[in-house]
DNA sequence: GCGCGTAGGTTACGCGCGTAAGTACTAGGG
DNA sequence: CCCTAGTACTTACGCGCGTAACCTACGCGC
């Protein structure tokens, strides 16, 4: 064995009985008998390359036994674009919804053999294109769409893009959205006037935009009176006026942003000395995990973030494997969920209504 | 200039006036009229080997033109280790700390030449040991201790380790934690009969306990009967209960686990038909941005998230250019600061107490 | 007996980089 | 004039991997 005077990586081990460092694809071909490229046309399955089974199962044997994992790097660097998938999160208030995908996400794709980065931007920098550059993704994943510039650069090389909340088209998961279901909801209880109440955070603009016209297409579509729009600031000034305009403006429910913008909504209605979900009924997004907590308890829309990491596992799947990403389509049915609580009453149903249709939601007074 | 025939990676860059694919450090070289060993070294900073000062600017010069970044996946190739930190994110209810510190790291330790990634463990798997084998970091990150197996293993390959919420020792940045400063402000404010609410996930369970033995400490110190210790469920199951016994033995104001908790303790507060903060003071951890909507608004201590990603930034710096980490004595009041709202009255001052250290806190009604 | 396709491999090369070892050129002492 | 001792570079090599291009046996038709 040729020991490298430049880098003694490959560690003594006098003694350890453990595993001599990291075993690399000369460490398999060399206990399964076979030269290099054999053992790695074997790893990477390759069909163009003819050999036997037996020689190819002597080599999956030798890996297995040995714990062979390939070097990121040394891929990376030898195909010029890796497994890696770059998972960019905004430096937005997103809750734990980007968490929660990125951990499920991490390991589902760890199933399907690639690796998934997440990226977190900076309150200042937006370095996609620096990590990328370090990185050699071969697919950046996003919360929003990217920038043009970013774009630009991404598609120059070859590098897909793929978006949890696009701001155009329908090719994604989450292309029910949630205040779709929050407006059906609603009606189904038997509400008419509905307002939407959003947040105000600058960086949230572009998907607060798309979801307030979701609310207005929604109510188009169930030919109810446009909703009443208010922005609040989830330090709660202003919240008890705008909350009392609506209801004399007989506005009965409203479909927020986000929870946090729920529970401000709620304290607007506690110091206007209105009555919720009497006077006003409220329906938040995320599904905190304090919402029974609150006065009165708030009903939410929930994600269901495994079954998301699971969809674009298999999406990524696809594109590791060449197949050009079949659109699967993806209703928000599977990745949607309703938490209904005392906010939004649980009383009169419309047999009719959506709630009906028991393949879109599971109803939960206590989530899990 | 030889072409790669197996991988063709360079773009034709036909008509585009952009950049001719990623520049690489041969091209810094040539760009300096250079060897490529000579631009390798000066870019490195390498002292050992002799280089004019002339020569020196000319591939500084040559790189900035280019805006050369060295290949990470090569540098990690050639050196056996990168400029990779890898920052390990448990499968728990962390809040928005954890992203926070992510996305300041992400942009302080771009200033110093590093590269955080981050890796969000799933709910089953806690694959560390995988994504380091894949990613060859020289240090990993956590926010509490990691397993023996995996501590073990990144040792063996010296690969360093800090924690955030280390379980020993104080030789990190949050070593004096905020249990403590919520006991010193709620003492400064007069209270002496201090309750302590936990959170009831098992996943904080060791952070938890490390939060309640801070408490003890805190009381003991301050001469203080012990804490009273009651564990809290974020649906508001038995608060009420809870609450009540608190105020029939005594306690005059809680210290919770962090705000989800202490709005769990709110909520009981107020069904137990008492009032906050006059029958109980409550102040959570974390400042969570619906803290000033809440019934009352709620006290809290804020974490300078930009401040410890400065603060490690400046420890990878060191890692980095071999100084042997020196321990930089961090005390948290650079991370610390206490939010004041009406749950914890803002009424009597003691003179002499912890709020007039104007250096351990600064006051705001508001955040921002 | 010879060409020839094919199954089942192996050898050779480069990805971009760090760095040890070698080389050329200059100054200075004997 | 030669022999060191620097100085200022360059050449050469390998990190682990993917893969094109090249070998070698073997069966088969002519």
């Amino acid at each position: 064995m040729p020991t490298n005077p430049v880098n003694p990586r490959r560690v003594a081990d006098a003694g350890g009985a453990g595993g001599a460092g990291v075993p690399t694809s000369a460490d398999v071909a060399r206990r399964a008998n076979v030269s290099r490229a054999t053992a790695s046309y074997v790893l990477n399955g390759v069909t163009s390359q003819k050999i036997s089974e037996k020689t190819r199962n002597a080599v999956r044997l030798a890996a297995a036994e040995l714990g062979y994992r390939p070097n990121l790097a040394a891929q990376s660097l030898a195909t010029g674009a890796s497994k890696i998938v770059l998972f960019v999160i905004p430096y937005v208030h997103l809750g734990e919804l980007a968490t929660l995908i990125s951990s499920h996400l991490t390991a589902r794709t760890a199933e399907q053999g690639m690796t998934v980065i997440v990226h977190f931007e900076g309150p200042a920098s937006r370095a996609v294109i620096d990590a990328a550059r370090d990185l050699r993704p071969r697919l950046v994943l996003s919360m929003f769409s990217l920038d043009d510039e970013t774009a630009t650069w991404l598609r120059e090389r070859d590098i897909m893009m793929t978006t949890i909340f696009p701001d155009t088209g329908l090719a994604t998961a989450v292309n029910e959205p949630p205040e779709w279901l929050q407006v059906e909801y609603l009606v189904g209880i038997g509400h008419r006037q509905i307002g939407y109440a959003d947040t105000c955070e600058p960086g949230l603009a572009m998907l607060a935009q798309m979801r307030h016209r979701g609310v207005v297409d929604a109510c188009r579509a169930r030919s109810l009176p446009a909703p009443a729009y208010e922005q609040f600031s989830l330090d709660g000034a202003g919240a008890e006026h705008k909350v009392r305009s609506w209801v004399a403006g007989g506005v009965s429910a409203v479909a927020a942003y986000n929870d946090e913008v729920a529970i401000t909504v709620l304290a607007g209605i506690r110091r206007a000395g209105l009555r919720c979900p009497e006077d006003l009924a409220v329906i938040g997004v995320d599904e905190m995990a304090i919402n029974g907590s609150m006065e009165p308890p708030l009903s939410s829309i929930e994600f269901d973030t495994d079954a998301i990491a699971v969809h674009y596992a298999e999406v990524f799947a696809d594109i590791l494997n060449g197949r050009e990403t079949p659109r699967r389509e993806a209703s928000s049915s599977r990745f949607l969920r309703v938490v209904e609580r005392e906010s939004t009453g649980m009383l009169r149903r419309h047999p009719d209504s959506i709630l009906s249709r028991s393949d879109w939601f599971q109803f939960s007074k206590e989530p899990h």
